[in-house]
DNA sequence: TTTCTAATTTGCAACTGATGCTAACTAGCA
DNA sequence: TGCTAGTTAGCATCAGTTGCAAATTAGAAA
């Protein structure tokens, strides 16, 4: 997502208002790695702008989606996570506290269907399920042999 | 998932009930490929069997699901699909009518994470987005430039 | 067969995440 | 300073799913 002065510039362009529920929204998002529900983001902000409405934060994150400014992240639990970073990349969810984090590109073998019945392929999402570190260190109670299976080394 | 005469076997040995409800759903999931969601199994259940309860679909769905029988398919579009395919494999989703195909594990490169901050993976989806055959025959009326970028060839 | 009861089903309330609707409000221009 | 198209906020509503408890029943025991 681009910067909430060249977002301002953007949206200037488009006619569109830069209220300041806009504003404070772009700040926000603004470099957030924490792929934030909206929920999420309605606390934070309901923090610096008290009476902002869950409803606006939708409308908000609903418009940069459709401009492209925003990734919708959907990993099947519970609430649709907003990702500001639009480059190609994938991404890894924690079972346990939920966290998601990125995933280079780089990292991860590029897909490709190599068979199929002549699927037209728009784009490939790929996401890894395990423990990350903080809840893996937390889990020391677990018996042994329930550890997770392959161990990412750099 | 197993035939419906195994699972049988399965839940007496569970001392769980063999209920109509209970094979008439072993039957409608077993080797059904469509990727089914709890209503729509509830709608062909109805017809065989009238009265029987939205309910005991999702507590059965829940119970094989549990049990492993069944794998649970989120690719962040409406409600949970339901597969009795529990082989590794990956999936196609198309954008226009909603239909999952499977992707054989042979056809995508396996995927690892190469680099990451030493997350534990225990599992690894890849959802593929696209047009399926039959959309992209019915869509001859948009712009060519409108066209899905990837064709996958067998 | 009949009896018994723990397991199951069912209907309905409730819940989460999200969107539709619209009256009240306001950014930004004239 | 006023105007107005665009925006916000509140509330209703929706889809998908789960919680709960009363009614029902599979299957073992008598
Ligand atoms: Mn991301
Ligand atoms: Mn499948
Ligand atoms: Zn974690
Ligand atoms: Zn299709």
């Amino acid at each position: 997502m681009r910067s909430p002065t060249e977002l301002a510039q953007v949206f200037r362009d488009k006619q569109l208002k830069l209220t300041p529920q806009r504003q404070l929204l772009f700040s926000l998002l603004h470099q957030n790695q924490s792929h934030p529900t909206a929920e999420s983001l309605y606390e934070v902000a309901s923090k610096q702008m008290p009476g902002i409405s869950l409803r606006t934060i939708y409308q908000t994150l609903g418009e940069l989606a459709e401009m492209g400014e925003l990734q919708l992240v959907d990993v099947g639990i519970g609430a649709t996570r907003f990702d500001p970073n639009i480059a190609d990349h994938h991404h890894f969810v924690c079972e346990s506290c939920q966290a998601i984090h990125d995933v280079d590109i780089l990292s991860a073998p590029k897909m490709s269907l190599q068979s199929g019945e002549g699927f037209a392929v728009n784009e490939v999402g790929v996401v890894f399920r395990g423990h990350c570190n903080q809840c893996n260190h937390k889990q020391q109670f677990k018996s042994p042999g329930s550890q997770a299976k392959n161990k990412a080394s750099k």
